[in-house]
DNA sequence: GTACCTTGGTAACGCGCGTTAGTTTGAGCG
DNA sequence: CGCTCAAACTAACGCGCGTTACCAAGGTAC
């Protein structure tokens, strides 16, 4: 007997079947099926009940649980999910992480279609939607690196912003270490015998920039050299401002005359359209002009030939470190800083 | 009276505290909260509570909604979101849409990190964790147009495909009109003068390939024209794919000796192959070699010099389609079709 | 006056589950 | 034999809410 399909007849199984089905009362199935320590049922009952359990095919409800409880294992995630190329993998680091400690991730859009007016009200929404569903605890993730402000209710439950920190200065923050990130990209440039060295710069008030160039100082000073301020040229974030900052510089100085030898490109795609510029004057890369990006833009810096070397925004790492730090603060366990920093790693590929 | 802070006291204000603090009882709130029809509550009692709901900062509790009215509101997605450059626009357009039929969206990866075994493990816990939180229908979708098994246990609410199809032809799917896509590629060269066309193909078995290349047919049969088996190269899917196959179209005719004046890529990592091999050459797009692609994949064709004129893939409007399907099935109406193709719209740039 | 509406509510049940406070049984011990 | 105590359970409450009864008061119609 019992013998019946699991899959068809899982509809609306609930603990009491199970109980009836093994001959027990729904409390002894609570108990195993919740592996409490002190629960005292003997194996015999036990293997019965997890055979009726295979038998229905029963499945927990989740939702039941959370009430019953008061816990309901879930976080939310906030992103600008329209504009991701990097959310993604944010998302995709939480992810994983959340799995593995039994966790599961709602994750809203911070901008929606149909709302109206500004950007607040869109964000107020998708918190009210998350806390709607009694998540434990909420991430806030931004595209690029800057200063927010975040919806009131976010402190309801604890918060941890990601990529981006509280212009309030109140929320708990993960943002990559930009600094670090450029000193690496510079010092591989150094090692590499270049010397003179030109940087597209961003817009030059935004902290990627401002994280990045400090960083490329640092290496610069630590082998006795200095910025050459000429070196430096900003443009738009794209490709074609990319092309057109190289070729001033480029043009600026003649073979020989004071050209740098390579350039450090603060975004993946100004270094696409810096590939262009020097590609059309009859230089190769590296062998006459090496070129690093910022970001490993995995869809640019692996397909650009010679491929890209970059230095990457650890997005995963840091939806993993989010949802850490967030099962930290949701077991009141105090955390290890205020905002946290992680490592932006070299990627070596073919064009240094 | 009343005037407390709504945000600060939030959590845990339940509807009878709602009902207490406006002196009706809980069923009354219930009643206005859900806006039922033929409840009959006077004027001045529902203002009356809904002051009460704004005082307290009441928040609806999802899952005890969901556990008394057996609907949850909730749809299930599962995606590869690791390989994720178009996973996250199917995300996109379902997020949209179910956020406009207020519908939460509950995402499942389904390639965890800490999954063992084959394929069909993991996908079997992302789906069986959906169920778990009573999701009423299921989307299931690939990051490439293809067949695909799906775990038994989706038979068990609505479930729709994106971008894939069953390989037992039970679930409805929805999928790009690949060769509808590939007719208007063809014709947008037609138009343009270009009666010699070369055709960068893809791996020559998967539906993208077969499906492109049909419409790729019907556009020339159309201009009275035949495809010359000569001048289609398969290659791997990448850039350097692209790069080899266009190396040699190009070079086993020598200009004005048969050499095609545009190339069809099937997807836009290979033109941008094609584009370095074009270069190469001297030649110059699209005065010399016009190009089109293949799927828009934005960070490539958006930003390739010049950028590429492509045809999209639908993403947004599959998984908006997708929600509205599950949608329709659960509210037990029948569906339009089996399998529905949706289109996939032609985007001028600037390489034709 | 009685029967029968409609209006404006309320009491109480149950959704599926976690959990606490019992209850029963049998073994051990003096 | 009577007592205690652990092992192996079960009864019952409540989580927050939707929903179905039911009820009281006031108005019509005959």
């Amino acid at each position: 007997m019992a013998n019946t399909p699991p899959v068809a007849a899982t509809r609306g199984v609930t603990m009491a079947d199970v109980a009836k089905h093994a001959g027990v009362s729904r409390t002894a199935v609570s108990f195993v099926l919740s592996k409490r320590e002190n629960a005292s049922i003997s194996a015999e009952t036990r293997t019965r009940i997890l055979e009726a359990v295979q038998a229905l095919g029963y499945r927990p409800n989740a939702g039941a649980r959370a009430l019953a409880s008061q816990r309901s294992d879930w976080y939310g995630i906030v992103t600008e999910i329209v504009t991701a190329p990097f959310a993604v993998d944010i998302i995709k680091g939480a992810q994983d992480q959340a799995w593995l400690s039994r966790r599961f991730l709602l994750i809203a859009p911070s901008d929606q279609a149909d709302a109206v007016g500004p950007n607040e009200g869109m964000e107020d929404a998708a918190f009210e939607k998350l806390l709607e569903q009694r998540v434990e605890g909420l991430l806030y993730a931004a595209t690029f690196h800057r200063a927010v402000h975040v919806p009131k209710s976010a402190n309801e439950v604890p918060t941890v912003l990601i990529n981006c920190f509280d212009a309030d200065g109140k929320l708990p923050s993960i943002v990559p270490d930009e600094r670090a990130g450029g000193r690496v990209a510079v010092e591989r440039l150094l090692q590499a015998g270049h010397t003179r060295i030109g940087v597209i710069n961003l817009d030059p008030d935004i902290p990627a920039a401002v994280g990045r160039l400090e960083g490329c100082r640092e290496a610069l000073a630590g082998a006795g050299l200095e910025l050459d301020p000429d070196l430096v040229v900003s443009g738009y974030a794209t490709a074609d401002g990319g092309y057109e900052a190289a070729c001033r510089i480029l043009d600026k100085y003649p073979a020989g005359a004071g050209r740098p030898s390579a350039l450090f490109c603060l975004n993946d795609r100004m270094a696409m359209g810096a590939y262009d510029a020097i590609k059309e004057r009859g230089l190769a890369i590296p062998q006459d002009i090496a070129v690093i990006g910022f970001d490993n833009q995995e869809l640019i810096a692996a397909y650009l030939r010679p491929k890209l070397t970059t230095v990457a925004l650890p997005f995963e790492e840091m939806g993993a470190l989010g949802v850490q730090t967030l099962a930290s603060l949701t077991a009141g366990q105090p955390i290890t800083a205020h905002q946290q920093m992680v490592d932006c790693p070299l990627l070596e590929r073919f064009s240094v």
